[in-house]
DNA sequence: CAGTGGTCTAGACCACTGT
DNA sequence: CAGTGGTCTAGACCACTGC
């Protein structure tokens, strides 16, 4: 009669086995994101517990980010907003108080053996390749930000062989339609280092002036690493704020 | 026969007005940090709702961060933690992998009239004075921390007669157990300058290298500021971190 | 109007904590 | 052991969405 799968361990709250649940069949792509889930009854029915009980495992994912709901649509698997992200506050808000996605162009796109950071960050070998992309996007106020970013070449097979001009300008949307990779969280890292000659000349400022260093793991939903990047910015045009409680 | 406080409307569902009723309670002192709330059978009979809702109201405060439950022992006012504080990512640890108390020293303690930055934070006029420290944090590793600190003189009276000396390392704990002044949460912000002469001088770093300045306003359990911070350190030994989903 | 999530109740039993 | 929070059930009624 139970729809459990194998894993499932009996002696967790079945709250929590639910919620289990439903995180695996959105990490194997069976409730793809911006779908929505089955709804509360079918769940009750389907597993044979108590309203309350899929209610609170719904409610321990929606907290999480994972889930969304929505009165009288359904419950949705969420995509991940970036809006938390370090990009946000290098100024990408126009006069009118609106945000708008920095215009961006690749600059080039390689198969390369992995560097050892990108490598560690993608769980690949050295005998693994992967796929190199320069990118420079150009914030609202003009200030710059040079990116590059790694790929797992077994993921992206054929990416190479697509024009530069018809990279979209937001690369996650782009790499969930056409490589049906989805990204579901992220990690980054924050650190301050000085410009070298090269990098200043592409940000525009002067070398040795101070940068602030972006690294970004991004995560598929089964938590499979699929990007690492590396991104620059001019440190003089960053604020970021956070909130401890 | 119902305990509610005036304020509480009736259109709102229960479990929020509970919650309103027990942040009140909070920020007014009635249930202090450290301590425990009534029991959930407690404010079931005091508010005459049913258990589920009282849960329901605890859980989002539990959630939220205002609230800590314990099996067995109750359900507890939190005190901010500031694990994801800026503070954190200088260096802090030792080789041990501890994360150790920074040592610190007050360097002066004076009464001035707010600058604008201090005024604007604290919500002070120009005409209500403020406390003013200035403190050198040493961390783990060496690095320095140089902070200026802005209170409102109103709510820390008596504090400029106190020695230098008996200051405590940290000094939240210390407001509270000398002037009932409980800190609830905290934003900081964060941004990249360069060390003007002084600073430089303060921190062992050369003049011009980049400072990482963080701005902090910490306030009490009913959001009324009680400290302004400023503080800055070389950008040279920091990294910090975030989760994004 | 049917179907969805949102609120609320009432009560059972379990698991942990302190005395 | 008494008292606390933790899990779970079963079902009522409301409010919103889309057809």
């Amino acid at each position: 009669m139970s729809a459990w799968k194998e894993g499932s361990d009996a002696r967790l709250p079945l709250y929590q086995r639910l919620r289990e649940e439903i995180m695996d069949r959105i990490a194997s792509g069976e409730w793809p994101p911006g779908e929505t889930i089955p709804t509360e009854a079918e769940l009750t029915r389907r597993y044979n517990i108590a309203v309350g009980t899929v209610r609170r495992a719904i409610d321990t994912l929606v907290n999480e980010g994972l889930l969304e709901r929505s009165q009288g649509r359904g419950t949705f698997v969420r995509r991940p907003d970036f809006d938390a992200s370090f990009f946000r506050f290098f100024r990408q808000v126009n006069a009118a108080g609106q945000s708008r996605v920095p215009t961006s162009r690749i600059l080039s796109a390689s198969l390369q053996t992995p560097p050892p950071a990108a490598a560690k960050a993608l769980e690949l070998t050295e005998h693994e390749s992967c796929i190199c992309l320069e990118r420079l996007r150009a914030m609202e106020d003009g200030s710059l930000l040079a990116e590059k970013i790694w790929l797992p070449a077994s993921r992206f097979s054929g990416l190479l062989e697509i024009p530069l001009e018809q990279f979209d300008n937001l690369l996650y949307p782009f790499y969930e339609a056409r490589f049906g990779q989805s990204i579901g969280s992220a990690r980054e890292t924050l650190t301050i280092d000085s410009a070298d000659a090269a990098t200043a000349d592409m940000l525009g400022i002067a070398p040795r002036d101070p940068v602030v260093v972006i690294e970004r793991t991004a995560l598929g939903y089964d938590r499979t690493p699929l990007e690492y990047r590396c991104s620059m910015g001019a440190a003089a045009t960053f604020r970021y704020q956070i909130e401890i409680s």
